[in-house]
DNA sequence: CTGTTGACTGTCG
DNA sequence: GCGACAGCCAACA
């Protein structure tokens, strides 16, 4: 990482989520620098490349918070689904053993 | 340049 | 347990 590129570290991180696991914004973004800039994780994604699988990301709560950015209502919740998530009601079931955690994973 | 908004989170009541 | 408020920073009108 030469430069901290906050938007370039978020692709980062996200790209390496792996498949059938989820994070959270605030996990992100303080695994960056600052909780409070879960915010700027949100905005990231939203112009992140196609590349980078923001359907993994979700808030704290579990919830596909971000769903309604997709093209399709239920396109997120296909994609999870897809990689053996289960998703009821826009949120994440069992949302604490699919949480994938940067700091742990990547050290 | 100023003001509002946003894929969030934590704290307070 | 749930609703409301504040903080943070960047992009957009």
């Amino acid at each position: 990482m030469t430069n901290s590129n906050f938007y370039q570290k978020v692709y980062d991180v996200v790209s390496q989520i792996p498949e059938g696991n989820v994070t959270t914004y605030g996990t992100i973004a303080k695994y960056l620098s600052s909780p409070q800039s879960s915010r700027m994780v949100g905005w990231a994604l939203n112009k992140s490349p196609e590349d980078v699988p923001a359907h993994r990301v979700v808030n704290r709560i579990g919830m596909l918070s971000g769903k309604i950015h997709f093209s399709g209502i239920n396109l997120m919740q296909q994609l999870l689904e897809n990689e053996g998530i289960i998703v009821e009601n826009n949120q994440i079931i069992d949302f604490e053993n699919l949480f994938w955690d940067p700091k742990k994973e990547l050290n």
